[in-house]
DNA sequence: TAGCAGCAGAACAAATAAAGAACAAGTAAA
DNA sequence: TTTACTTGTTCTTTATTTGTTCTGCTGCTA
């Protein structure tokens, strides 16, 4: 499962993950210790900060309150429980490709903000659909599809290169793509340059700021 | 489970849990000496105000057996298998009271758009944010708190009568309520007038249209 | 050999917990 | 109302638990 874990790093491990319903309250070393047949909290301690720099297990510094799983550790046991969530998997900035990222993490998202039909989230990259409410920085919920009816808001990748968040007006021989902006233009182009990616189903925002 | 108590404040927390129908009156500081087997109540008392820093009971101040469980605090028992839902309790519409949903239901939640504090949902109805991208039938996540920095987003209940989603300004003899739509104007109150309920932490639309 | 994984134990600092004194606000009885 | 008592609150002092660091030891392996 992990690479750089040694063997008994592993068994700590593996035990936290096995009991962590059984505590009720996060255990401690000494706890610990006598779970793992030790004598010394010193010795498991080294073990621990293994597991802590390997991102595993939290423990508040020097604060007594115990051993904890993180939340990556606790997503390796069941991550894919879970009907509700739906995979983050890049950035959106008018005129760019989309910028997948590295490692594909999931976010739970609540029945009212997606479809019946495959969806996936995306962030946001700058100002094109302000005036729809939609601003730099927030998540929206894609449905995967095609094709969209006119005044959809959709996913379009233009010329096989770069994807955009806009409405879009089909026409016999020209597709516009419009931004929710004043100061920016609609764009015109021809049906055979423009492939539906997926259609706008919901919008989220964090005042937060953390990320 | 909650992350920032100690041993000690869980195991009081649980016995509370545990006890709530127990007690006609609610227990007296002397009372929980006892049944947590400590002689001195100044001890408790330590605990006491850690579990009411953390939202977890209330206890009116100087008021004699006033310890109670937070409303958030029953809501963690039943819920507590699903952490990242979060209660939709009702509808907030500038300038009437909090318009509170017959049957509450749950909406999962992603993380990045919560706190670790208590908070819930409301559905907004008009357009007092509009330019903040906060629009007619939105979803808002609300920490649930009393106080608020300049220049946050807050619910606030203004004459103890209307609910309200604005940016707060407060100063020491007046307290600005300022719409995010210049066809409206801030309002000043005296702070007494004003009792804030929440913060804004989040934001959700739905473009399907079927909510 | 050197290096690594693992264990035990000592020692230390910070966090946590307890007891008790003292005081003020609430409560109930006279 | 006055008085006595209870209860909540704050503070200081002391004790215990817990996380952390170090040192030294053992066995295993390349």
């Amino acid at each position: 499962m992990i690479k750089s874990l040694t063997r008994k790093q592993q068994e700590i491990f593996d035990f936290l993950l096995q009991h962590q319903d059984r505590f009720s309250h996060p255990p401690t070393l000494e706890e610990l210790c006598a779970s793992m047949g030790l004598k010394s909290r010193g010795s498991l301690h080294n073990h621990i900060k293994a597991l802590i720099s390997e991102g595993l297990i939290e423990a508040p510094e020097r604060k007594q309150r115990g051993i904890r799983l993180t939340e990556y550790a606790k997503q390796m046991i069941n991550s894919s429980d879970d009907q509700s969530a739906l995979p983050f998997v890049g950035f959106i900035a008018a005129g760019k490709p989309i910028e997948a990222v590295e490692n594909i993490t999931y976010m739970a998202i609540p029945e009212q903000l997606k479809t019946q039909k495959p969806c996936y989230v995306l962030k946001v990259k700058g100002d094109s659909m302000l005036e729809q409410g939609i601003y730099d920085g927030d998540w929206v919920i894609i449905e995967q599809r095609c094709h969209a009816r006119n005044g959809e808001i959709v996913v379009a990748l233009v010329n096989k290169s770069e994807a955009t968040l806009k409405f879009i007006e089909q026409y016999p021989h020209e597709t516009l793509l419009i931004p929710a902006n004043s100061t920016m233009e609609a764009m015109r182009y021809n049906p055979a340059q423009v492939e539906i990616q997926g259609v706008l189903v919901g919008q989220m925002r964090s005042y937060t700021k953390n990320h």
